[in-house]
RNA sequence: GGGGCUAUCGUCUAGGGGUCAGGACACCGCCCUUUCACGGCGGUAACACGGGUUCAAAUCCCGUUAGCCCUACCA
């Protein structure tokens, strides 16, 4: 590769982040990052409507969050600004170009205005329709209806269109479905601008204008997408062709379905990256599950085979990232080996990894405590399925329980236990190994079990017969508070 | 309707003429165990269908079926 990589992720600002557009710009990071190339953001936002602020500002929290982080793009908390060479990131902020750009295509005979009301549109395309046929602008039944050949009506605003070619194929060199054709006779001639408020005037561009334009001025090398934009690329290049611009290379990446197979949507539960966030999974677990979905590894030329290399960590996957190692099937999202892989990460997470995800979930008493405490309490729930999981193990470790399980408390709270549990109170040495010897010292004093004790603690400590590991629950608790605890069951 | 893409265990996938069709998650069983977990060991489970080509097809070709995408003055 002689130029410098520069992929971009080219998000509208629709309300939220889709989890599958994540999974999009995972792998525009991942390629520019193994090939040391940049990562462009681009906001989409032609489509008036839907563009907000805010909703810009909800891609970019989205985005770093996952740790996505872009080397050109909008300036996080700034609208309007942006850093990079090929600026503004913004489409609404490029309307100059574009109208000079449509204009040039317009002088060069490449474009014409077209005067055609919504209203003719739909009643053509009716008929066309009722004949059985597909319709296609100036084509097929349509033709001759087109504005392309008759003087435009000056005096009125008009739309702009794209003279598309009418015979021949149309190929796209496609990185990871191969080469496709498509007929030049299955397309027409698209809109490129949207009609004007005045006579004359250029409206808004559309969509597959303006990705033309962006991602050659922003000297985009690879256009990494998804692949319900397969089906626009036939469009787009002949456009590169009459701008007389390179063509960049295409890689359209398959969807991600629901886990019934269907179009990953709101019924599925979550589909916005911040409800993932929330049930306190890991942006690292994310990272890799979402890039696991089509797309295998290979190591030395082999698939991963074990659990152990399924896990990948960040800089093993940019190193490993390679587009012909993705699939071209979609894939169904799996819920389950998320979890594992969140479960996993946590696992092998330092107790200061983990801190800044897991304070989120904890109460605002976590602050004030010491990191030696906060270090037991993260290690002695590291065994939990995600963040949520955790922080629910610790709750005992900030509030005394207000409700107790019954089942438990009738079978741990003998009669028997309570000269034990009432020595328990006595223990002075807090430290693990200090506690384990004072523990088996009131066992063997008592002839009881370990577990007898144990969770007759737990019950009191905890209110459930649920804990982490008895030493480390009464560390946790620490050795005023098991005693206020222990008061009432004595 | 037209055009395009796709099709291996429940899920993600390996394998691209000769494999007992391999792995991971999930599931089930056993072991470990101070609870819940973790962990260890083992197990169930797949080439969508129909035709070709070939000594031989999951693999190549052609159909069919199913799913998805595009067919907007959405992106």
């Amino acid at each position: 590769m002689s130029q410098k990589v520069i992929t971009r992720f080219a998000p509208s600002p629709t309300g939220m982040l889709h989890i599958g557009g994540v999974r999009t710009a995972l792998f525009c990071w991942l390629f520019a990052r193994k090939h040391g190339g940049t990562f462009i953001l681009r906001i989409e936002d032609t489509d008036l409507s839907r563009s907000t602020d805010d909703n810009i500002r909800i891609i970019e929290e989205g985005m770093a969050w996952c740790g996505l982080d872009w080397d050109e793009g909008p300036i996080v908390g700034d609208p309007g600004q942006w850093k990079g060479p090929h600026g503004p990131y913004r489409q609404m902020q490029r309307m100059d170009l574009y109208k000079s750009k449509i204009q040039e295509l317009l002088d060069k005979g490449l474009a014409y205005r077209c005067r055609c009301s919504r209203e003719a549109l739909d009643e053509r395309r009716k008929a066309v329709e009722a004949a059985g046929k597909v319709f296609q602008y100036n084509r097929g039944l349509d033709a001759g209806k087109g504005c392309a050949d008759a003087h435009h009506d000056a005096s009125r605003p008009c739309a702009i269109r794209f003279r598309m070619p009418v015979d021949g194929d149309i190929v796209v060199d496609d990185l990871i479905k191969g080469e496709t054709r498509f007929p030049a006779e299955s397309l027409d001639d698209w809109i490129l601008a949207r009609t004007g408020d005045a006579p004359g005037e250029i409206g808004v561009p559309t969509y597959n204008f303006c990705v033309v334009v962006d991602d050659t001025h922003m000297a985009v090398t690879h256009v990494i997408r998804g692949d319900d934009h397969l089906n626009n690329t036939p469009k787009q290049i002949p456009l590169f062709r009459a701008f007389g611009y390179e063509l960049p290379a295409f890689a359209h990446v398959p969807m991600i379905l629901g886990a019934d197979g269907a179009k990953l949507s709101k019924r599925h539960g979550a589909t916005s990256i911040t409800e993932y966030q929330a049930m306190g999974l890991l942006p690292s677990a994310v990272r890799l599950a979402l890039a696991r979905l089509s797309w295998t590894p290979k190591i030395d030329g082999r698939a991963v085979e074990s659990a152990e290399e399924e896990l990948l960590t960040d800089d093993q996957m940019i190193q490993l990232f390679d587009l012909a190692d993705c699939q071209k099937s979609a894939a169904r999202f799996d819920m389950d080996k998320l979890n594992w892989m969140n479960q996993k990460l946590i696992q092998r997470a330092t107790w200061q990894e983990l801190e800044p995800h897991l304070r989120p979930f904890l109460p605002a008493a976590w602050a004030e405590k010491p990191d030696a405490w906060k270090a037991l309490a993260i290690q002695a729930t590291q065994k939990g399925k995600s963040l949520t999981d955790m922080a629910e193990a610790l709750r005992f470790a900030f509030a005394p329980p207000t409700t107790f399980d019954e089942k438990a408390v009738e079978k741990f709270m003998t009669p028997a236990i309570k000269p034990a549990l009432a020595e328990v109170r006595g223990l002075a040495d807090y430290t693990h190994a200090g506690l384990e010897a004072g523990f088996n010292a009131i066992l063997a004093k008592h002839g009881l079990k370990t577990k007898d004790l144990a969770q007759a603690l737990r019950v009191a400590l905890c209110g459930k017969p649920v804990s982490p590991g008895i030493f480390d629950t009464l560390m946790l608790v620490g050795r005023e508070g098991v005693a206020a605890r222990l008061e009432r069951w004595l």
